[in-house]
DNA sequence: CGGGAGCTTGAGGGAAGTCAACCGGGGTGG
DNA sequence: CCACCCCGGTTGACTTCCCTCAAGCTCCCG
């Protein structure tokens, strides 16, 4: 009666980690994603202003979310790391206006919009894992706004820095260490500097003590610390969906 | 067989304008709705890092999401306008990491939390007008860290104004005229800005004609033309769910 | 009439941007 | 195999946008 044991590309995926999906919405997902794709560094996924069809997921990688202004400045208004869905939009907008690139090589696979909508019709908890990444990406998102529009550069990196260890896994550890694998530009374009500044400020605290760089390695002796430094509390990515009534 | 006629509640808020749900939808979800309340000004419906077991709807007034640095800077995070839902995130989150506070007199209605979540489960409109809801909010907030970190005070001022203007029904009009009730200083911690500054922006604005204002009221004699200045799309207000396959 | 909240304006300072030069490393092509 | 080039990081000098501090104003309300 089971099924094959067979690696399921979803795993390690928030829609099995967030914990909503029982076995069979997993299964049911599962029927409608397409074998993984190896992508370049560097590659759209889904490009600004675009119509797409299809929901991505990285499973492998890192990239971005990014919007750009007319003048030519971009800004990434979301890391996407391994796990997560890249373009939760389309699955209710035929056009999402920001596009989704790869800022490493990575592995994506893909699920048609229809056969999502079809699925969360008639399994709520397909519907409900939908609902609760909206709202996961909106915590995120107005966490973002409030680091843009009210901290300093230094609280920014820290903050950036601190949220990158906390969603690659360290949790509550004192100590963090991990693959940075940005340019600076890519990470002033995340924090609403320029690359110049982000290399000022890194060097700053790195001249404190604060972090060490290693090739494209951060390590952070004191996590506390930094914490401190970018008014970081990462309660809020750790959040567990709430039981229903 | 008809219910009796009565004005709905809930009609002129986004679950009926999305056009997602159906009239047994909107009953259902009538019926699990509070009556409304008046909130004077300046009053927290959710506050900061507290527990809420309600998801409150505006019916008439402004309110906003904020969020504090520990520094007591402010950042609003979202404008809450008629019709808007204060606070999805409880729908999923025991505890939401923002504030919502009234900026004028308002009257809100609410749902608790489990009821919500049941008839979701039950019913795929609801599921869906709630994904619906997240994306949408979603979309708003990317383009305020767009704003936020990518444009100039001038920019963010105009894309502002052209935003509140569309929200406020103002489609595709050449010309706008709209209160808008809220202080200066309102108006600083949506924009990432001091009082200062957007009091002399305004200014700036105002002496090359591009806005006028008379007591709490903006009149934009060319949209066009402000849209150009605050590099403003309304698109993506404007964005109709796609239906399903 | 007094007081407070919000708006306005000025003067000065500081954080971040701009422009520019240099360096180091890795990939590529001759 | 080496030279070259390009990308990204680093640093300096200068500029500018926005903040800070402060004072005066208007208007509304008690």
């Amino acid at each position: 009666m089971n099924a094959p044991p067979r690696i399921s590309a979803l795993q390690r995926t928030q829609f099995v980690t967030s914990g909503i999906l029982s076995a069979e919405d997993v299964e049911a997902l599962e029927a409608i994603t397409s074998a993984p794709r190896s992508l370049r560094a560097g590659v759209d996924l889904v490009s600004e202003d675009l119509r797409t069809d299809n929901i991505h997921l990285l499973t492998e990688g890192w990239a971005c979310r990014y919007k750009s202004t007319r003048s030519g400045y971009r800004q990434i208004t979301g890391l996407i790391i391994a796990g997560d869905v890249c373009n939760l939009d389309s699955l209710m907008l035929p056009q999402v206006n920001f596009g989704v690139r790869t800022l490493t090589a990575a592995t994506a696979i893909g699920m048609p919009r229809d056969r999502v909508q079809a699925l969360a019709a008639e399994r709520p908890g397909v519907a409900r894992v939908f609902t609760w990444l909206a709202i996961a990406e909106n915590v995120v998102l107005s966490e973002l706004a409030l680091s843009l529009g009210r901290q300093s550069a230094r609280e920014r990196v820290a903050h950036f820095l601190c949220e990158i260890a906390a969603r690659l896994g360290g949790r509550g550890a004192s100590t963090s260490d991990f693959e940075l694998p940005f340019t600076q530009e890519q990470i002033a374009d995340v924090l609403g500097l320029t690359a110049v500044h982000v290399n000022r400020t890194l060097k700053q605290l790195r001249e404190e003590g604060l972090i060490v760089v290693t090739n494209r390695r951060i390590h952070v002796p004191d996590m506390a610390e930094l914490s401190r430094v970018g008014e970081f509390d990462g309660s809020y990515l750790h959040a567990v969906p709430a039981q229903g009534g």
